[in-house]
RNA sequence: GGCGUGUUCGUCUAUCGGUUAGGACACAGCCCUCUCAAGGCUGAGAGAUGGGUUCGAUUCCCAUACACGCUACCA
């Protein structure tokens, strides 16, 4: 038989990233075994339910390059989806629950009680068989002793969660249900939904969840909890899929950086870690940066363009050539496209502001005249290609009896304001003899 | 309170009873170098605690501690 794994995330307003590896993992589980994908919205609770949490939801699986094989293909009209076990929103299914209740109730399964209806749960211990956790034994808690019976539909007559998550897996055929940890005691009730209904539960698999740094559980405020303030922060989806991957499951061999395809092909449940992870932003960065250097220049460039324009610096008139030669010294540079507005952003101002407290460090009076003569030789250099240009500063320098350094710093501060950036001889070949020569005298008057 | 899950360097992890406990990120130092980054080399850094089982436990069992989850007419 064929694998059916699924996604079914809430409308909330926006896709938490410990969600987004639930998805990831169903992907890769159902790519891995060659099964289907589903998408489902859980938009039972018709206050959060809009249009445009649906869409975050999809606009955040697209941009990690998570497809699904059936579900909704847009927020804006949920009677468009693809796939044959549909509606794909909750909130249209509301008929088939209907349906379902009526069908425990007459198997004297559920029955009514100050206006809800109670499913009636047995008082054994539940075994559950989990593909990632083990073999977990619930027992009863105190309460579930005293009346293990729980609410499936509300007094105001809408399906609660247990009830509806139970009732679509089994018309959508799931074969295996691959979620948070946050679940696993609550599968009792789902396998006893599923023996009511005269259906074999799915398999299950129970991940591990992800903790914020400092090791407590990552709210919706927490840096970072939210999967679209990642292209925000300039990372790559390739990235951002390693990293999550790398966070319950190990690919062997001591290697880290994995391709989605080799990810696909070795993926499996087994393998999944039991114990939750803490996000590290530093991990993510370094893996960030290994994926943006086997970025080509045209994709780096493209996309570093992107993050200019996103900060709003390229709203002049900039030479389309002048750009991209400016965004090529910066390739391999810097470890998110983020970085790239403050790293390169020297190159589209016409005045460059300096840092008191740099000038003071750097521009010292024996920088001031290390930085005039190379003025006045840059002012007589007409090759202004980074070779000459580095010829033409060590020369100086061995004139000088000095290092390359002590003619570099000041130079550097004057061309860019900062202490570090790219390459020295080959941003004054972009910047361009006029503007080079227009800041170092800038500088020293 | 009850029920469940987990616990190896700061972080993510490797280890299928016998290892100098390996790797990656971060950190420190050195080299390279026009800066930074990268790269090369080196360093520091871990089996929560206590009991068992065993010739031998990070690995198996139990307890404790701690963490996390669930315990709703939330999802």
């Amino acid at each position: 038989m064929s694998t059916r794994v699924r996604f079914a995330p809430s409308p909330t307003g926006y896709l938490h990233i410990g969600g987004a590896r639930t998805a990831l993992f169903n992907w890769l589980y159902a790519r891995h075994t060659g099964g289907k994908f589903i998408l489902r919205i859980e938009d039972t609770d018709a206050q959060r339910n809009t249009q445009e949490a649906v869409d975050v939801i999809l606009e955040g699986l697209r941009w990690l390059g998570i497809d699904w094989d059936e579900g909704p293909l847009c927020g804006c009209d949920p009677s468009a989806s693809k796939g044959e076990h549909g509606p794909y929103f909750q909130s249209q299914r509301a008929d088939i629950y209907r349906a379902k209740v009526e069908e425990l109730k007459s198997k004297g399964f559920a029955y009514d009680r100050d206006g809800a209806v109670y499913f009636k749960m047995g008082r054994e211990a539940t075994l559950i068989e989990d593909l990632v956790v083990g073999e977990v034994r619930r027992e009863l808690t105190d309460r579930e002793a005293l009346d293990p019976d729980f609410v499936i539909v509300r007094s105001d007559g809408q399906p609660v969660f247990h009830l509806v998550n139970v009732i679509d897996d089994m018309l959508m055929e799931i074969t295996h249900v691959i979620r948070g940890e946050d679940h696993l005691t609550n599968t009792a009730k789902h396998i006893a939904l599923f023996k009511a209904f005269g259906a074999e539960p799915p398999k299950y698999a129970h991940i591990p969840l992800i903790l914020n740094s400092d090791g407590s559980k990552m709210s919706k405020r927490d840096e970072g909890a939210s999967l679209m303030a990642y292209p925000e922060m300039g990372y790559l989806p390739e990235a951002l899929i390693n990293q999550l991957v790398l966070l319950g499951w190990t690919p062997g061999d001591n290697k880290e950086i994995v391709s989605v395809e080799e990810i696909i092909r070795s993926f499996d449940l087994p393998q999944v870690h039991r114990s939750n992870a803490r996000f590290d932003m530093n991990k993510l960065k370094s893996i960030n940066y290994e994926y943006m250097r086997q970025l080509s220049m045209e994709e780096f460039v493209e996309q570093g363009r992107k993050a200019f324009e996103k900060a709003g610096m390229l709203s002049g008139d900039w030479d389309e050539g002048y750009v991209t030669r400016a965004l090529e010294t910066c390739k391999d540079k810097v470890k998110t496209f983020a970085e790239l507005p403050e790293y390169a952003g020297f190159y589209f101002v016409e005045e460059l502001r300096y840092d008191p407290e740099l000038l003071e460090e750097v521009f010292t009076e024996e920088g001031r005249e290390r930085l005039a003569a190379l003025g006045q030789r840059y002012t007589n250099l007409e090759d202004f290609s980074a070779a000459s240009l580095e010829a033409e500063l060590k020369a100086l320098a061995k004139e000088l009896g000095l290092k390359a350094g002590p003619l570099v710093h000041p130079l550097r501060l004057a061309l860019t304001g900062a202490k570090s950036g790219p390459s020295l001889y080959h941003l004054m070949e972009v910047l361009g003899k006029e503007r080079v020569l227009k800041r170092i005298n800038g500088l020293l008057k």
